[in-house]
Formats: C-alpha cells, sequence, structure tokens
DNA sequence: AGGAACTTAGAATAAATGTTCCCACCACTG
DNA sequence: CAGTGGTGGGAACATTTATTCTAAGTTCCT
C-alpha cells in the first residue's frame, strides 16, 4: 500500500494545490473546487449530504474530488479544513497581543500590514462620520450634470484619478484623464467649458501641476470637484465641491484605503442615479 | 412534551450555563464540564468516541451530560461548540452578503458609502486573518532582490499597479510599468529576465493580457508575485507567490480598498528591509 | 445495616454518514 | 459510424456514529 505522498496537511497547502489544478480538474469537479475555496467553513462542519446540495452535485463527486487532491476520501480531506478553524481560532488573540505588546512573535512586514490594517480601519470610520450627505449629494451631482469630465491626480493621487476615469468611462460618461503624456496637459485643459467638470485629487504634498490646473479651471468659470485632506488644502478655496479624506497615516506613509473607498461610493452612487433616471425617463 | 427552553444557543451562553452548573454537578459530568471548558474545539470537532476517550469517560456520559444541560442530545451541544469556530473565523464572503443583499436597495449615496465602509472594514479583517507573514516575507524577498520590477495590472486593477510602480519607483528599485502604451506590451516583455521580478495584479474578470503576459513570464522562468483574489484565480499556478486578497464587494461593484491596504504595507515593509540593510552594510 | 435515589458502565440498537460500484452519457478518434 | 477513454449520476453498501437501555454500583439517610 503505497502511501498519498501528494496529499496537503496544511490547509493553504491545500489551498494552493486546489488553484494549481484548477485548469485540469473536469467541469464538475472545478464546481466543486470553486466552493470549496470560498466556503471553506461548510467544507469543514457540514457532512458529504449537505456540502453536495449547497454545491448542486452529487456526493460522489465530492469524494472523486478528494481523492483526486490525494487523499484517501472525503474524510481526510475534511480533516485538513478543520486545521483551519482551529489552527486561526488561537491566532487571532495572539496576534492582537503580539500586536499591542509588541512581541516578536510577528515579522516584521506582517506587523506593517497590522498597523495599515488598523489604520485603514480607523480612516474609514473617521470618513464615516466626516463626509456629509450633502456633500457627497453635491458631488454626484456635479459629476451627472457634467457633459465631460476631466480626472487630473499626480503622483500618489494619480491611482485614484486613473480609477475614476476608468469607472467613470465605464459608466458611459465622456472621460478624460489628465495624466500629462507628452507634455500635453495644458492643451488639453483649454478645451474645458464650464459645462464640464474638472475632478482634482490632491494630498500634502500638493501637486503644483493639479493646483495650477485647478486654478486655471476655476478662472475660466470651470466647475471642479476637489478630492483632498480637509486641512488647509489650496484645491479647497478653488473648488466649488470638497470631498475631505484624512487617509490612514503609519509612519508618514499615507495609505490610500478610505480614498479608494470613497472613489468606489461616487462611482456606485452615480450609477444608481443614472439607473434611477434612465428607468424614470 | 415541551422544549427546550433552556438549551443554551451561543457559546458564551453554554460557557455560563456550564461553570454555574458545575458544582450542582455529579462527579462524573463534572468531569466532562472541565473537560469541555478546556477543550472547547475537541468537542466541536471530534466524535463522541474520541472525546470521551480523552475525557477518561464513557460515550453514553456525554449524552447524559448534554441532556442535563437542556439539549435533545449530544449533536445539538456540539452544535452551539461549532458556532465558536464559525463566528471567530466568519466566512467573510458570507458577511458582506448579507451586508449588501440583507440592507434595502441603498437608495441615497451616503448608504452607499455607508455599505462600503462597511464591507471594507470586513475587507480588511479579512485580510489580517487570510494573509500569512510567510507570504509577506516571500514577497518582499522577491522584490529585495529583483533588479528590475516590472508591474502590470489593467482595468481595475490599474490604480494598484500605477501606485505600485510610483512607490517602487520612489524607493530607488528599477521600477517598469507596463501599460501597454502604444501596443508596446510586448516588446516591453521580451526585455524582462530571471533576475527580474513581475508584478501581476488581476481580479476576476481576469484580464487575458495581464494572464498572457504571466504565462509568457513564466514560461521564460521570470519570478511571478501575484496580486489576486484567491478563489481559482489563473494568475495563482503561474505566480510563485501569490498574495491573496479579497476585497470588498457590494452589488457587484468590487472595491479597491483592502487591496490598496495591502500594496501601501508592501511598500512600507519594503522600505524598511532597504532602510535596514543599508544601516547594516 | 438496609433500603431508596441517584449515578454509571457497557453492550445493544438504530440512525446517519461516507464510500463503492455500475451504468449512462459525452466527446473525441480511428 | 463504432469504438474508446474519461466523466457524472444515483442507488446499494458497509461503516461509523449517536443514542438507548438495563443491570450494576455508589451514596446517603434512617
Amino acid at each position: 500500500m503505497e502511501p498519498d505522498t501528494d496529499a496537503p496537511t496544511s490547509f493553504t497547502a491545500l489551498q494552493a494545490a486546489i488553484a494549481q489544478r484548477q485548469n485540469s480538474l473536469s467541469p464538475r469537479l472545478r464546481q466543486i473546487a470553486e466552493y470549496a475555496l470560498s466556503n471553506p467553513n461548510d467544507m469543514a462542519l457540514e457532512t458529504v449530504a449537505q456540502i453536495a446540495e449547497r454545491a448542486g452535485v452529487q456526493p460522489s463527486a465530492l469524494i472523486r474530488f478528494s481523492k483526486t487532491l490525494g487523499f484517501d476520501g472525503f474524510t481526510e480531506m475534511q480533516r485538513v479544513f478543520r486545521t483551519r478553524l482551529t489552527d486561526n481560532m488561537p491566532n487571532y488573540k495572539e496576534r492582537i497581543r503580539a500586536l499591542t505588546d509588541g512581541g516578536p512573535a510577528l515579522s516584521d512586514a506582517s506587523r506593517v500590514l497590522e498597523h495599515f490594517i488598523d489604520a485603514g480601519i480607523n480612516a474609514l470610520e473617521h470618513l464615516r462620520q466626516e463626509l456629509t450627505a450633502t456633500d457627497l449629494d453635491r458631488a454626484l451631482d456635479l459629476l451627472e450634470g457634467a457633459e465631460h469630465i476631466y480626472v487630473m491626480g499626480q503622483r500618489r493621487s494619480f491611482p485614484v484619478a486613473a480609477y475614476l476615469g476608468y469607472a467613470l468611462g465605464r459608466l458611459g460618461r465622456r472621460t478624460v484623464l489628465l495624466d500629462g503624456l507628452g507634455g500635453m496637459l495644458r492643451q488639453q485643459v483649454q478645451a474645458i467649458t464650464d459645462r464640464d467638470l474638472l475632478v482634482a485629487i490632491s494630498f500634502k504634498p500638493y501637486s503644483e501641476d493639479t493646483v495650477e490646473i485647478c486654478r486655471m479651471a476655476a478662472d475660466n468659470g470651470v466647475p471642479v470637484l476637489g478630492i483632498t485632506d480637509g486641512t488647509l488644502s489650496p484645491i479647497m478655496p478653488l473648488a466649488g465641491v470638497t470631498l475631505a479624506v484624512e487617509d490612514a497615516q503609519v509612519k508618514g506613509f499615507r495609505s490610500l484605503t478610505a480614498t479608494m473607498c470613497m472613489a468606489v461610493s461616487l462611482i456606485v452612487g452615480l450609477g444608481q442615479r443614472l439607473d434611477k433616471d434612465k428607468a424614470g425617463r
């Protein structure tokens, strides 16, 4: 009797094994693989019959799946899924303790991640409190009413601008991402009219280009939607509507967590409005 | 026949119930109570026979114990022990889905924001639990050791790629953002050697370009760091190291909150390493 | 010391669960 | 078109598992 040399013993190994073989699996087994990865709790606790029903599969398929992965049977595979529950359980408390006590149990990298996660959660809670519904609505008014939307963000703010540019385009809005490619920035800005909208994203230290573009736009009567930090931003006086975000910050490094969250919310909020308008028309 | 009105339904309630009756229990049942409180994992996952043997008790005693607490049988009591595992190790997708499906059609903009904030916090907690320190360290090893770093992300993943490209450059790493500008994508990829690194960011629905570039790189022996979602991503089998992120999702719209948080953590973690190396030299 | 009430052990039982097996089905090949 | 290799469905099977039951044991009171 040969042993199952390739049967994973840890959950992460199992996860990797499933992911790796996904292409070589038959359709039904892939269906199980998908269910298993997204419902590991069920895999660990429910019975074969239950899992089979929820995944829309025959019980025997689950045994086939287990054997394909090198296990003796379903029971043996389920044991691995159960280790995930027991292994991660005490870790949770330990990790928090390690974080607060500054214990050496964690590597530097994961401690950084812990900090950013905590800071990110704080930033999101802060965002919830600080951002008023009226500001959001006014921002959406601008986005909805504009003929063309120009989005500008430099350096660290560029990813946000890129996301907004992409997502606004997908919503069917005429959108231009002012990326300054080929030094065409000022020419692009010349084309903006007062029926358009400039979305300017900038955080401290504020990009001079972005501030200048904002000023040009404001001088020409172009509406400006500013996404910036609340404290004394040069964008604020130039923008008709300002959305203030104080994003997470650890050791001087600013995260984009909360800003991205707000950007996505803007997009979805706008999408809903457009849907509603289309339906009401 | 009256129902079991006093059967605890939550683990904490069960814990309290056991502790309270500890004195009024018979010796053997108290023995079980002691074992149950100190080995809740076994109580949740093992069979009656196993638990009985480990606790030095007869199987039937466990059933009597359960009935004393007001349960119908051992199985029913075990269910409560199992809730402890699932409650502390929740399936985030379910939670996030419950958050969205449960809520009434998010009418106004601020409710959208609320949802994304909640979903974002959940995603960050998820990230905290699922991302292991070893994965993170291995990712940093790759980033630190590479001569050149190529970053690729399309569509919704592009903002993440843009951020990484920008931040890696600021850390002094030679970085190329594969933006496909002017259709030069494949030419750019030709230049990558096995001493470089490809960072590929892709989420469902996976960009065909990104997957293909990954495959090309993997075929040429180029190390690949994948940033993708955990469920059956085509990136995973191609990448040497994978960082799995399940980002927040509301009404089918995926946020970038958690992904960005992880990206920033990577950057700062790498920055720390580089500082340390410089100081130690 | 003897009996009543309660507790326990262990085999017997019934239910459920995992697993096997066989046939039908589909896609591909000669 | 028949053959072949792989895949899936579902019923039959064997095993495990929870539960019940009865007799023996223990404790405690009078």
